[in-house]
RNA sequence: GGCUGCUUAGCAAAAUGGUUAUGCAGUGGAUUGCAAAUCCAUCUAUGGCGGUUCGAUUCCGCCAGCAGCCUCCA
């Protein structure tokens, strides 16, 4: 039975489909005016596995994941670059599915662009402005009224009074209360617009996900997800966009991602302690990365450092190592593994438990690795399981001499002074043999002897 | 200031009202020509102070520290 914590109710609850069998799960994506950073990362391979658990436990699963094309933040950097917006967002659009599938994250079924939902996003205000929740400001623009949304602030935990009282942004005058926010934004000359009754604009932040979302799962779906920051104001938003305009409930449960964090502090961008997903990758393997990723669970802080990252290498390392030169047998299942996986992935996608799960795989697998069936089976267990995850795809093999292919030797001349080793080592010339095994080392490269006379080898640091 | 959440061994990270998490590192052993890999054993733990309880790391309260949101942010 499937638990999931639920934002809403600050609680874990067994997770109820709205129509039996079929899940409809919406997550906020990127705004693309700049590369993914491992923060992004996060949100799309923990939702990823989210999409993929679902799948594997048999639903019929509706993923979308949308991209915030238009904003503020994109014309400005348009702007600065000297380029139209969308040569800048289709540029990033490109390198956040580049980043993606190097991270093995499936795309969603739907990804609807701000850009292209206008007529929706039009809809919606005009709902709003017919219900009398949003009103056009003395500037033209169109602002959503939020006192007169009831319940306003139950996701976030936050009541009109205390943010009235927090209030410490400059008071726009064209707004009637100043925690109204802005649904239509008129253009200024020169920005990019679209045609609507209050003139030439574009869309504020928040409506483009709530127009978006209930257009391709309809008005109450089930799971709608993001990162913690998210929170407030944008999630909250988007709930009193929604219910206001169609007057139903809009979400069931909302799940919230953790921050990736350097030194204990959020990775932002307003911070600029970010690293990008493509600057990691140059140092670190794109399975690494996601390993990293899933090992904690979702809704914890995530410390980024080369450290972890390090200890995420050598922990694939252990589990490739064990399937190496097993022959799976497919299709195979050890069900009692599988059952301690679905237990810990039904509690929350706990993929941390998951994982030791396939390390107590791994360690009975190296017990085994003599009874060939035994073995088959369980390194066919550990694949399927981990394959939930989106990891361990690769042949171990590949994994284990893969990685490093520049500086690092070739493969030819590795088997070939791996072949002199195992000369030397039948003429007992001892001196040799450790010579040859301590200059591969040195450049990186691990000989391990197995069982007949035959040595193996992979590459250190993956 | 208001509101969340977190605090587990050398590092990372789970779980649990009384029983081995797991990975890396350490120690001892097996294996190996020696290693590596692997296996076995083993050492480090639950921020502080109270309370509930036969028993709390786990529930409750207070304190301290940390992080986050309240402004763009995944």
């Amino acid at each position: 039975m499937l638990k999931i914590y639920n934002t809403l109710t600050r609680s874990k609850e067994t997770f109820k489909p709205r129509v039996e069998g079929k899940v409809g799960l919406y997550v906020c994506g990127m705004t693309v005016y700049d590369y993914c950073h491992i923060g992004h990362a996060r949100v799309m391979v923990v939702f990823d596995t989210v999409a993929r658990y679902f799948r594997y436990s048999g639903y019929d699963l509706t993923y979308v994941r949308n991209i915030t094309d238009i904003d503020d933040k994109i014309i400005k950097r348009a702007n600065e670059n000297g380029e139209g917006f969308l040569a800048l967002t289709e540029r990033f659009i490109d390198a956040m599915h580049e980043d993606e599938r190097a991270l093995s994250v499936l795309p969603p079924d739907i990804e609807p662009k701000a850009t292209q939902s206008m007529a929706d996003i039009i809809k919606m205000i005009e709902a709003l402005i017919k219900k009398g929740l949003a009103y056009v400001g003395g500037n033209g623009d169109v602002f959503y009224s939020v006192a007169k949304f009831e319940n306003y602030g139950k996701l976030s935990g936050k009541n009109i009074a205390d943010l009235q009282a927090g209030e410490r942004v400059d008071i726009d005058k064209a707004k009637k209360d100043p925690l109204d926010f802005v649904l239509w934004k008129m253009a200024k000359p020169g920005e990019p617009s679209w045609d609507s009754a209050w003139g030439k604009g574009r869309p504020g932040w928040h409506i483009e996900c709530s127009a978006m979302s209930t257009c391709c799962l309809g008005n109450h779906f089930d799971i709608h997800g993001g990162g913690m920051d998210l929170q407030f104001p944008h999630h909250e938003n988007e709930i009193a966009q929604s219910e206001g305009a169609t007057g139903e409930k809009f979400v069931n449960l909302w799940m919230h991602n953790g921050f990736v964090r350097v030194d204990e502090e959020k990775m932002s961008k307003s911070l600029g302690n970010f690293f990008t997903v493509r600057e990691v990758l140059k140092n670190y393997r794109p399975e690494i990365i996601r390993f990293f990723v899933l090992s904690s669970h979702y809704r914890s802080p995530l410390n980024y450092s080369d450290e972890q990252l390090e200890d995420a290498g050598a922990a694939l390392t252990r589990l490739y190592t064990a399937l190496r030169g097993v022959e799976v047998i497919e299709n195979a299942c050890d069900p009692e593994y599988k059952m301690r996986f679905e237990q810990a992935m039904d509690d929350d996608f706990n993929t941390a438990v998951a994982m030791a799960v396939l390390f107590d795989l791994a360690r009975e697998l190296n017990k085994v690795k003599s009874d060939a069936s035994r073995a088959g089976v369980l390194a066919s267990t550990l694949k399927t399981l981990a394959g939930v995850l989106g990891i361990l795809q690769n042949e171990a093999d590949d994994f284990l001499k893969g990685g490093e292919a520049e500086n690092g030797l070739s493969e030819e001349d590795i088997n070939q002074q791996v072949q002199a080793r195992i000369e030397a080592k039948n003429n007992k010339d001892w001196a040799k043999a450790d010579e040859i095994r301590d200059q591969l080392k040195a450049q990186g490269v691990i000989v391990e002897d197995i069982a007949g006379g035959k040595s193996s080898w992979r590459r250190e640091n993956v």
